[in-house]
DNA sequence: CAGCATCCGCTTTGATACTG
DNA sequence: CAGTATCAAAGCGGATGCTG
């Protein structure tokens, strides 16, 4: 809430969501849509309620975040990012995919959310035959389910199941996460847990190689 | 420093560089180069000494800046990026150009320095001619001059004076940021207490008008 | 002077308990 | 479900002092 007093464009937007958690709120709902109080608590495990609270007023008032009390059949209050709020889309993917280099390294006792790989991996996957029909394939980590899909050359990762999907991935978000960005091959990933239906060629299709030149290492 | 253990890519960017005044550490190096601690502290009005120290330290263990002790005639210390601290430029442009329409309604007690203007210039201005030859312009606000360049298309804003410049422009940095962005036309910004000295049809290359569609307002 | 370290008061955050 | 209330701990801002 302190303002850095900088005319300066960078320290203008960290004075409305360069607190603590702010970003990550904006990033749960960016990824989900409209949340509830309730979802964004599940989605940010570690957050003090009253900071929650807190930060969503200040999103409001900053013209970041809108809130919606129900609509009739159900009672509840929904959050959703204004169009503002949507364009902080860009500067959230530059900073996760400068971060995404640091999911190497996994610590055991970090939270995990499935939902949480949509960022990565459209970062990391490329669709290598766009000229091909698109699939799509589904991630299966216990919670929520995650779809993959090709659309013009990139890799879309959305929450979701996936209606009849080319193939379907079943593991833990760093075995799926290892073996996507290719430092995991699949029998190797298999043989650490990691449950593949569908054809090879599929996961070929959008599976990073250690031989893809990006400057990043994963 | 304090970790939000959450298997995310921004969640580990923002345990790196998510405190209070690190962002803007990284702007200072990124637009000025190597630095010295008192240039540094000097580029960022508010920060307690003690806590630009510590950021610093912080950065440097996790490996985003680099201090080297001195080339032999002069005695000082240098920071500066890592390549992978380089990295972050994209992510800190992308935020910035985010908090660039927050510079429109300008608060008189906000700090002010040359170079900050560097980013939203870069974000605003583009070539319209860009077969012609390059062109150079000179910004100077009574502190350090910047220098805008017409490169492939695009405008790059660099610290320093230019050798000869095709143009000048003095006067605060609110008002030539009014006076490129489209804000003010140039008879309003020299009635303002702006100086222009060169051909008009310099700055109209460069310059964005109101008609230039572009979602951001400014 | 450049580059810090220390001390102190205030603000923000974290953890938990409680409520309409 | 969607918060508010409370309180201890950590972080921050400002001033000052120290060292090569």
């Amino acid at each position: 809430v302190r303002s850095y007093h900088q005319y300066c464009g960078l320290a203008k937007a960290l004075d409305l969501v360069g607190d603590r958690w702010t970003l990550l709120i904006v990033r749960e709902l960016l990824i989900r849509g409209a949340c509830r109080y309730t979802d964004l608590r599940d989605g940010l495990p570690g957050i003090a309620t009253n900071l929650l609270a807190e930060r969503l007023r200040e999103l409001q008032a900053a013209g970041i975040v809108s809130r919606e009390d129900a609509p009739p059949p159900i009672a509840t209050t929904l959050f959703r990012l204004t169009p503002r709020g949507r364009e902080l889309e860009a500067a959230l993917l530059a900073l996760g995919s400068w971060g995404a280099p640091l999911l190497a390294q996994s610590n055991p006792d970090d939270a995990v959310r499935a939902h949480w790989l949509t960022l990565p991996l459209q970062h990391y996957l490329r669709d290598r035959t766009p000229a091909e029909p698109p699939i799509s394939i589904e991630l299966r980590t216990g919670q929520e389910p995650v779809l993959l899909e090709t659309a013009d050359g990139k890799v879309r990762a959305s929450l979701g199941a996936a209606p009849h999907p080319d193939a379907v991935i079943a593991a833990t978000p760093q075995l799926i996460l290892a073996l996507l960005t290719g430092k995991l091959d699949l029998p190797r990933a298999r043989t650490a847990g990691l449950h593949y239906s569908g054809s090879p060629a599929i996961l070929r299709r959008v599976r990073r190689t250690s031989s893809d030149a990006r400057s990043d290492a994963c």
